[in-house]
DNA sequence: TCTATAATTCGTCATGTAACGAACTATAGC
DNA sequence: GCTATAGTTCGTTACATGACGAATTATAGA
């Protein structure tokens, strides 16, 4: 019967243990995105995203703030961020040079300049292309 | 087409996402130890545990030092070793206090009376049976 | 040189996981 | 209330991973 603390570490390293789930945490750095900035971003299914971000918030390493129908993602503060920090900063200093991350973070600007709004329809319409 | 960095980042995380890998770290923390000490506290297939131990090798989370017949494993020191200190150190803190990994300590420090050769004699002996 | 043996590699099987689209939920606006 | 829509959940599929035993490698000792 394997503790809880035992658990929450291993759905933290775990959650860690994926490229996709990696870019997202890199993404929150600067502040708190809605889950459409993070499909245009990635560029894979809304519903893959959705299921990297519960995996995330299951390991306490994002939280989420619904407002409406819009859900926004961002990194913890407080206590809770203080936990995973460590992981985070080591993240952070290790990629922060990557090619693959600066690139997101390029995209990522770009992206903020337009309303949400704008880029779920984009995606909906790409959808119904193919 | 993924940098260096960048995929030596995942093999960590990734080596890192398992409960046995993750039991060998903690383990390995008072000193170096052979296969075989491992093996018998983990309980599982030598087989199994070297593919483990490969695994962490290759992530750079652990050093071998073969010795005739023997290969012993330690956590790396040096530059190499503080590039990973920081993960280490985060899973050490969270995982000092349990139960599991108490228990393991505990188990090390009775193999740890005993020469090497007689537990893999122990284990020879223990697979003829079944 | 031949045998025993610590560890690794290989092949296989069962399980876990990331991806997708379709169906569903819940909220905003008419 | 009805419709549109942001996000989630579900079911499926393909691939990754952890476990084992058997076969292999490399070294120590007779």
């Amino acid at each position: 019967m394997p503790s809880e603390t035992l658990r929450s570490t291993l759905r933290i390293t775990k959650a860690l243990s994926d490229w996709q789930r990696i870019r997202i945490l890199m993404m929150l750095e600067p502040g708190e995105l809605c889950v459409c900035q993070i499909v245009e971003v990635l560029v894979l299914a809304p519903s893959t995203v959705s299921k990297h971000l519960s995996l995330l918030s299951a390991a306490g390493l994002v939280e989420v703030r619904k407002e409406g129908r819009w859900a926004h993602y961002k990194l913890p503060d407080g206590p809770a961020g203080a936990l995973i920090r460590p992981l985070l900063v080591w993240l952070h200093n290790r990629l922060r040079t990557e090619p693959a991350i600066r690139r997101d973070r390029q995209t990522l600007r770009a992206i903020l300049t337009c309303k949400p709004e704008r880029l779920c329809r984009r995606q909906r319409d790409r959808r119904k292309e193919s």
